[in-house]
DNA sequence: CGTCGCATTGATATCGCTCAAATCCGGTGG
DNA sequence: CCACCGGATTTGAGCGATATCAATGCGACG
């Protein structure tokens, strides 16, 4: 497999903070998976909860026809699947959409942890409050009728400095899946709106022009 | 005003536990809010999380042009504006789309109750969890791409009973507006799939056929 | 009884989806 | 070193679903 790399920096901002995992030392377990490689699929029971380390993990479910639906793309720092503590299965399917490393918690241990240590509970309560209110911006972005003003959202509201530079996860093909866009419109808005002036792009950034 | 009206009955599928606000007696204050009244608006210092008792408020932020973005929907026995507790300034505008009863938590009593009472913070976690999973259920809702498709993700998610059957917190509009729709795309939906033989409706109501 | 907002339906415009094809780019194997 | 391959990126053409604008009915409420 790969070698565990270096973690990221820590930034307070856009990641959850390490505490918690340190205090689970012993009863976690690492793991690197490839490309496409599944976590952990819909309607298996939910025995974790995941701390990625580096890569990108995206979560689907299915439609009737087999379509998937991406409900979320987790970032290097984030945990996913926390619904894991309070739910018999996992609602979602989980791919690494590049290389990634993670730490896997297991739910019982959680639990157990979330009863007895306040700090604990005080660090976890505030990294789903951070989860819910990046979902919601979601439900906002998504609620935008225009690809061009989901674009504008994203950069509004997940780029950094003053420019709002937007550091691509992965691909544009995925991101347009996350703006809830086929990869062409999402082409296409960012070449017009490259061309009217409104924003810059280099290779796997776009800022506000 | 308005008399205080008798609490729902409590539902532990759709409604957040009482025992929160019990822990916090004393240092609640029971507001009524007429419709169109506005709870508190973005920007404005965050002061206290609520506990919606009765009737229905609406979150929204607001784009360029001044447009209304629903970002979510409070219904009675709900929480809304959890984030209080850890940021300076409420990121929405909060308004009664309905005349409203509700309990305003003040932050710092939350905050100290988080610190000290360990069956608080659990009940808070599986709130914000629950919170959380509707919320990537709202983000997988509007990553559909038809009408229909948003219509029947909400029956499958939101209904009750072998019909999933789905009750109208308040208007048609409303609804519309929380699936990214304009209300003339979901009226038409809505006639089509029940010429369909989709779904039956009824006043207030809607349900698989 | 008048008014206001919701519900509904019609006509038209438009944006994004679909299908299609060409190019680019990194990786792989000969 | 180079040919090849697969996936991402990009652009084109046409269509269809939804937005937009408009008008009407209807019920609640003052």
């Amino acid at each position: 497999m790969v070698v565990s790399p270096a973690l990221p920096a820590y930034d307070p901002d856009h990641m959850d903070p390490p505490l918690l995992t340190d205090r689970l030392l012993g009863q976690t377990r690492h793991r690197s998976v490839p490309r496409d490689g599944v976590i952990f699929r819909a309607g298996s029971p939910a025995r974790a909860v995941w701390h990625l380390l580096s890569g990108s993990v995206g979560l689907f479910r299915y439609g009737r026809g087999g379509e998937a639906v991406a409900i979320h793309q987790a970032q290097a720092g984030e945990y996913f699947a926390e619904a894991s503590l309070h739910s018999e299965r996992y609602h979602c399917t989980a791919v690494a959409l590049r290389p990634s490393e993670m730490v896997e918690l297991p739910a019982p241990a959680m639990r157990d942890l979330l009863a007895t240590d306040p700090d604990f509970s005080r660090e976890w309560i505030e990294t789903l409050s951070r989860q819910l209110r990046q979902a919601r911006l979601r439900v906002e972005r998504l609620s935008l009728r225009s690809a061009q003003e989901r674009v504008r959202h994203l950069l509004l509201t997940e780029g950094t400095g003053p420019r709002h530079r937007y550091v691509l996860p992965t691909t544009l093909k995925d991101l347009a899946a996350t703006l809830g866009l086929t990869h062409e419109a999402l082409y296409r808005s960012l070449a017009e709106m490259e061309r009217q002036g409104l924003i810059r792009r280099r290779t796997g950034e776009i800022s506000l022009a």
